[in-house]
Parts: structure tokens; sequence; C-alpha cells
DNA sequence: CCGTGTTTTTGAATCGTTTCATGAACGGAT
DNA sequence: ATCCGTTCATGAAACGATTCAAAAACACGG
């Protein structure tokens, strides 16, 4: 009843473990017909090799963790999409981590990975606190790369959207379209996307002399888009144009606004971020800031490779990437 | 430079390797004094437990595996979330591999898991060609728990919605609504879910003297939904109504019909599958089938610690729910 | 039949924990 | 001083694979 090991396959076979070992892990050093013994005996017992022993003995697991702020943002899973491929192709796995824009829970998850001894890390960390545990595990020869965020100085890879010039795009574009008030909705705060987007947001504003009002959120997802939108419309003199963190919000912000009657475009412009595939499907498609995510995601995965590969003599590499502005109906002019 | 383990921790603060342990593992059965030691000595070489060598000697890990159909979907991001509390307050860990519908994959992970001795494996399985080797992992003492799937005369749990039940109730709706030719949407035939769903379809419709069309589609997305929509409008005798295998497929078909100017519903009606969140917030938000998703992950979990906790004589369960019709804008009546 | 070279196989050492039987240390009662 | 009961600490034996130096088996020319 208890699980069968390379011992009980070496004596069905008549062999020895290392021989056992040989055939799972070398099978060209071993003679054809003791190959074919060994087999029929892991097939005939039913053997199943013991991942924690290999590993154990190898000090380093096969896995790389992906940490993402939201697993059921398809922003997220579009990067980890990206990154997968490259990383099964390597002989790894992927497992995938959510800290749910929870730095508690991002800390557990980071105790765990570190126990685990995975291959490496790619994080969008949640914010700025993290960075010390991060750079422990990096310490510990974990190599780590920073996705959807720059590295400023800290010492790791980081592949990035400039998240600034994203703002500005969205700002631009709003008061291009003759918006005088605008509203900014997302938050914390304290996570470096939306505070950055906000900032980019905020430049435009102030260079054209545009009214901005901030909507802060708990969290990046629909509902609190709703729940931003029920205080707005509470306000006298509402803005004529949201900016939303990201699409999730926007999503929530459109539905809210469509409940109470405020009709999108005319009344009030909507405009995202990510432009996940829900934006163009959306009650009045999004217009929404585009990040190249599932590039995001494979470029990730090929500087940690590079890392592992290059070991010692490696020096950190921050990639950049450039969003752009895709203009739909919800920024439309009135017909 | 190589990493330090509980030797190097022993020897640091002047005890044995047995004491350090107890210190991680039953800090109330060693002295005050000597626990602080270790303790220190613990954050002075910056110690971290290696789970390999953890797993190895307690020969289970502590991870119980989800693998869905497509981790993209909000509905099984939904039943993985259902799943999780259950599964960290029980002191485990959560990992989601991601089938995408294809059987391969599905079976690398199975084995994979299998080798990691994981905990307990909820599933939802790609068809039925997957049952061998999902028995192969309870044979070999891995608890197993289907999900979205009923059990059948297979000897597991399982947690499942009735999926004839509601696509009888899709197709009701839309023959109450006057339709005589619906279109079905989706595929691939062999994945239960969408047999099932077709069959309650099915039923009524011939009940009913309604005509049926079928649309097979290769895969359950977005894109699949758009693309049977160009199939769909070539064709003379046009369904007024089409019912689609789940939300993404249907949110597909709603952009498709759209992009063609065929107005939804007036020309064309459309009920979707999960009433996940987006169905809602569509250009035209969608009538669809609602099935309790995060009951259905935190359900499958119970069962799982449940088979664990009674061993031996555990008696197999198998609970189902009912599904219920959310009506929306997508079926309206014409105004 | 021997020596030499090549191909296979062996088995002990190792990875880092946990467990557990054994022993040490100590206090208090006799 | 001795004995007993607690409370703590010890260290060796697993767990199951991989690795590698060394032994065994074989081939073949002389």
């Amino acid at each position: 009843m208890t699980t069968t090991s390379m011992k009980d396959v070496a004596k069905a076979a008549g062999v020895s473990v290392g021989t056992v070992s040989n055939v799972l892990n070398r099978p060209e050093a071993v003679a054809e017909e003791t190959r074919a013994r060994v087999q029929a005996a892991i097939a005939d017992l039913g053997y199943v090799r013991n991942d924690s022993a290999r590993q154990l003995r190898a000090g380093r697991s096969r896995t790389v963790a992906i940490v993402v702020l939201d697993v059921a943002n398809p922003f997220f899973t579009d990067v980890v999409r990206g990154a997968e491929p490259l990383v099964e192709s390597a002989g790894g796995v992927v497992t995938v981590c959510d800290s749910g824009e929870d730095v508690r829970r991002e800390r557990r998850h980071l105790e765990l990975l570190e126990e685990q001894r995975v291959l490496g890390l790619l994080i969008t960390p949640v914010d700025d606190s993290s960075a010390s545990w991060i750079e422990r595990l990096s310490g510990h020869d974990i190599p780590v790369v920073l996705v959807d965020r720059g590295a400023g100085r800290h010492p790791h890879c980081s592949v990035a959207v400039d998240d600034v010039h994203g703002g500005r795009l969205a700002a631009q574009h709003l008061v291009e379209r003759g918006h005088r008030k605008i509203a900014f909705i997302g938050g914390p705060a304290a996570i470096p996307q939306v505070a950055d987007r906000l900032g980019g947001c905020r430049e435009v504003c102030e260079e054209s002399g545009v009214e901005l009002e901030v909507f802060a959120t708990p969290g990046l997802n629909f509902q609190a888009g709703r729940e931003a939108i029920e205080q707005m419309l509470g306000s006298e003199d509402r803005p004529t144009a949201v900016f939303c963190a990201n699409d999730l919000v926007a999503l929530g912000a459109l539905q809210g606004l469509t409940m109470h009657g405020v009709k999108v475009p005319q009344e009030c412009a909507i405009v995202g971020y990510d432009d996940i595939d829900f934006a163009a499907a959306a009650a009045v498609p999004l217009s929404s800031v585009r990040q190249p995510r599932a590039q995001l995601g494979r470029t990730a995965a090929q500087l940690l490779f590079d890392e592992i590969a290059e070991g010692r003599d490696h020096t950190h590499r921050n990639v950049v990437f450039q969003p752009e502005l895709v203009a739909r109906a919800s920024t439309a002019l009135e017909l």
C-alpha cells in the first residue's frame, strides 16, 4: 500500500537503483535489454517518481513563480500566457500566485516560494514595502524579474510599460475632446501603476488648465468602479469625463453610469487602461490605453532565463515599452 | 554562499538539529531560553526551511491542485476563489493548472502533480478520456474531486451543476419569447458541459417543434463566438436566437452580430451560460444561465477535506446544484 | 589466454528535514 | 544520599532520488 520507490523497481527488475535512475534520466547510457526490463517493472508496479526527493537532491525546483495582483484580471492572465511557453520550453513549470493587491498575502506567498527554492520569480509587487522581501529572495540566489514595474534603483531586471506616458495619453485624448473637468478613478494610491497613471494625467491637466478630481478606490476591480461612480454622481459640478486606472474599474464605472441613466459618451466620456478583450465588447466600447500584455510576460521570462544562464556575471536589464491609446465609442464626440 | 541548513543553525546556536526542528515545529516543547537562542541564530543566518526535504520526510505535500479548463474564464477564477479560503484555513496551498481544454496539457499536469504527491486534486476534466488518468491518481491515494461535472459511475466525489437542466432553461426562455429557430454555439462536443447544455436545449426544441442548428466551435472563448457568427450569418434562413455554451462565447457572438449591424435582441437574441460579471456589463446586457460559482469551489474543497479526514471508510458524495436563468436585455421582447 | 579498451552496472554517499527512543539535568520528597 | 518524575536536549535513522568513482562484463587483437 505504501508508495513504491526506485528500490522496489530495482528489486523487481533485478538491477541496482543506480540503473533505474539511469533509465529515467539517461536512457541512452543503459543497455537496450536492461532498459526494457526496468521499464517493464516500472509499468508493472505503477511507479511514479518522487519529485520532492529529486528536488532535494537537485537543490532547486523547476518552478517559475509568477505573483500577480489579481488573477481574475485578464491583463494578468495575458501576461502569464505570454510567459508560459518560454518557461515550458525550458523544461520549467509555471505557478501563479495571486496577491490580491494585499501585501500580507504577497508576503505569505514569497515566504512559501522561498522555502520551495523556486527557480525564479516574476512579480508585480503590490507596493514599495515589498522591496526588502524581494531582495531577500534574490539575495538567496533566486533571480527576480519585476513585471509591469520599473526596477528604479532596485537590483533586479524589469519589464515595464511607461505608465506616466500612458496617463498623459489618456488625459491628452480627453482634453482634445474638449473636456474641462476630468475625474480619475483608481487606487490604492500606493500601487505604483496607479500613482504613475494619475501622475501623467495630472501633468497634462495642469499644463492645459483642466480641472482634475480624484476618486480613490480600495482596489482595482469592477465593484470599485461602480462605487466610485455613486460618489461622483453625488457631487455637484460633475466631471464630463473619467479616466480609470484599469479596464475593470472602467467597466464598473460604465455600468454605474448607465444604471443612473447617464449617457456615455454624450454626458460622460470614459477612458480605461490595459485594453483587455472585454473593453472592446463593452456596453459602450471602451477607449483604453493598450499595453503589450503578452510581450510583457514573454520578455520577463526571457530576462529571467538570461539571468539564470549568465549566472555570476549578469547585468540587470530594464526594458520599457510604450503604451498606445485606442480610441473607441466611449470617448467619441457627440454625434 | 551555499544555502544554510538546520545544521548550520544548530551549530551557531550550540544545540542539536533536533532542537532546531523543535523550535520550528513545536516551539512550546523547548525551553524559553534555548528557543530564543535558536531563533536569533535563524534570523542571523537568514535561514529558510527547505520545503523539499520537509515533504520528502512527510511523504505528502500541502498543495491542493485545481485543474481548470481555462484560467482566463472568470467562471473558473470564481470557482478557485471559492475554494481557496477553505484550503488555506486548513494549512494548505492552492495551485492552479490550466488545461486549456487540451487533453495533452491536462495529462502533463496530472503527471507532474502525481510526482509532486499533491494533497488532493480538484479537477474539471476536459473529457472522458481523462478518466483513467484521474483514477490512477486516486488509486495512488490522492483524493480527487470532480468539479462542474458529475461523477457518473466514476469512483470520486463530485460537485456539479445540472447542465441539462441549464440547457433546458435557456431554450425554454427563447421558445417562450417566440423564437422558432435557434442556434447553438459551442464546442468541442466532447466536453461534457457542452454536450449536456446542448442536450437540454435539444430536448426542449424537439418537445416544442422548434428548429435547432448547431455551430460547433473549437473552443469556448471570445474568438470562437465571433467566428461562429460569421458562419451563421452566411447561411440563409438565419436563426433568430442563439444559445451559447458559455458567456465568453456569447460575448464574442454579441460582438460579431454588432459588427455586422445585426441588432440584439431585435434581430437576434442571445443567451449565455455562467453569468460571469462581464455578462451584465456587456454591450447589450446578456441573459445567462447562472451557476453558483464560488459555492462550487467551496463545496469541492469541503468534500476533498472530508475525504482526507475520513480516510479508509469514506463514501463518495455527489453534490448537484440547480442553475437558474437570469433574463436581461439580450433576450428582451422588442419594444 | 592475456592485456587493453569500451560499455554497463553497482552501491555508497549525499541532499535537509522530521521523528523518536534514549539520556541528561534538575527539583523535590523521603 | 537516593530515588522518582518532569522537562529538555540529543543524535541516529529514515524519506527517495541522483551522482560518481570503482568494479564488472564484454570485445577483440595479438
